[in-house]
DNA sequence: GTTCTAACA
DNA sequence: TGTTAGAA
């Protein structure tokens, strides 16, 4: 199989107990058992003991809520939050789809390359080729002729 | 030793 | 939310 789809499986199939995500990510087990009966987060499902365990997805997600909590959010606001971001990807994604399989690299040491953006449609319908650049004059869009 | 539910400060 | 009790 494809090492990146062997890896993905991996990341996918990784699951964490209550106990080390309460300590890890400084929530306490009462908060995860709470947000949980708020129907924020949901342990793995396939689990008959009762005994909860938690995907990276629900990992991040619990993540993101305690930062949002730090920052002064309520638990509701933070969950709503949560769900703006996860949209946001999406577009992003969606917008970014197939852009990054080509990234030219310029300039090793310093990290500048070009970003093949793919063809984009301009609203008055013409197609232009976009190309994303870092280098020494910062980052910045460039059409390809 | 860990996790669960339920109840109460 | 924290904490505690009693069971799994």
């Amino acid at each position: 199989m494809e090492s990146k789809k062997i890896l993905h499986n991996v990341f996918q199939n990784v699951e964490v107990g209550i106990g080390e995500v309460s300590k890890v990510v400084g929530v306490s087990q009462r908060q995860l058992r709470y947000w949980e009966e708020k129907g924020y987060i949901k342990p793995v499902a396939d689990d008959k003991s009762g005994v909860r365990r938690y995907n990276l997805s629900t990992l991040y997600l619990i993540v993101f809520i305690k930062e949002q909590l730090d920052k002064g959010f309520t638990l509701a606001a933070a969950f709503e939050r949560s769900r703006d971001v996860r949209v946001k990807s999406k577009i992003a994604r969606k917008f970014f789809e197939h852009s990054f399989n080509d990234v030219k690299i310029t300039n090793s040491d310093k990290a500048y390359g070009e970003i093949d953006l793919g063809d984009f449609q301009t609203q008055d319908g013409k197609m232009y080729h976009f190309k994303g650049v870092v280098d020494e004059r910062g980052r910045y869009v460039k059409i390809d002729e």
